[in-house]
DNA sequence: GTTAGCA
DNA sequence: TGCTAACAACGCTGG
DNA sequence: CCAGCG
């Protein structure tokens, strides 16, 4: 074991959310507090930074490969990209002083793969992402996330949903660790099409040419190894300060909005609707209709 | 935000 | 020692 | 194979 850690945090003062005159010392205050509900998620998978060291209002940059000054004390798990052919450190963000760390670094997005870091072939979850197409928005998200939730409730499925913080919603299933990417991806992929026979609202595509201005995307393709989605809890690089919020069925259908989950809003004494995400494992749904 | 490299 | 430039993503699909 | 997208 490496010694416990002590992080200098530097610029605590400097404002990263410039509209709410939110600091980089708060959101290290929000990373620390929301430890307990966030490590569950992340501490066997890779991390995946979206950081934004100036600040919303300035272009931020992704980064999958630890940094040169990581400390010792920081797990990474090494992967060997074909497409770039180099290998790359993912940080495994597996005890808290990881995630001040990070925050520290202006991580305002943290990303997580569907599988472990041990085991990347075989996801954790199905993952809808619901996308709104402009001029579509959140409450035409909602509707579709509704739908489809029937239809997994008529396949026996629980399934559990959060606000992406953007305008859209995710809908994820735990899986038994038995299945490979491209089944899940397909089932995923199946349903989207059943839903888009239901509702003309509802696209199964993601060419150009399929999503229909208006339309809500069911994007199946994020369905892969390596591919990462935004964090339960993580803050979005928003003017907002929202986050991507685990809420239950019941809060969707009376009217939650995106915007009322924020850093000034969330905290990990708030009821947990996705308790024991993480032991609810299932089975593949197979469709009728 | 941090580090490597150079004056 | 102090300053500054460089650097920080890739997996997947459609065409 | 490359461009575009998330
Ligand atoms: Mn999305
Ligand atoms: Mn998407």
């Amino acid at each position: 074991m490496e010694p416990s850690p002590t992080i200098e945090f530097s610029n605590t003062g400097k404002v990263l959310f410039p509209s709410l005159g939110i600091t980089k010392g708060r959101v290290i205050e929000y990373y620390i507090r929301m430890a307990p509900r966030m490590l569950p998620h992340l501490e066997d998978r890779a991390v995946m930074l979206h950081r934004f060291p100036e600040g919303v209002d300035h272009e931020g940059f992704y980064e999958k490969d630890a940094p040169a000054g990581t400390p010792s004390w920081v797990t990474t798990a090494v992967h060997h990209s074909e497409t770039a052919d180099r290998d790359i450190h993912y940080i495994v963000c597996d005890r808290p002083e990881t995630l001040a760390w990070l925050a520290n670094l202006a991580s305002l997005e943290l990303h997580v793969t569907l599988s472990r870091v041990g085991n990347p072939r075989v996801p954790l979850f199905a993952f809808f992402d619901l996308d709104p197409q402009p001029p579509a928005q959140f409450p035409e998200a909602a509707e579709v996330a509704l739908q489809l939730r029937d239809l997994l409730v008529e396949a026996g499925v629980r399934s559990y949903l959060k606000t992406s913080g953007k305008k859209g919603l995710h809908v994820l299933i735990p899986l038994e660790e038995k299945y490979t990417f491209r089944q899940v991806r397909d089932a995923v992929h199946s349903a989207g099409i059943l839903l888009s026979r239901r509702s003309d609202r509802v696209v199964h595509e993601a060419s150009s040419r399929a999503k229909r201005p208006g339309s809500v995307l069911v994007d199946y393709a994020q369905n892969a190894a390596w591919k990462t989605m935004i964090c339960p809890y993580s803050l979005r690089a928003r003017e907002e300060a929202t986050v991507s919020m685990p809420i239950s069925w019941q809060a969707l259908e009376s009217g939650a909005r995106p915007e009322d989950f924020n850093i000034g809003t969330v905290s990990s004494k708030m009821d947990d609707p996705w308790r024991g995400i993480l032991s609810d494992r299932q089975e593949i749904w197979t469709e009728s209709e």
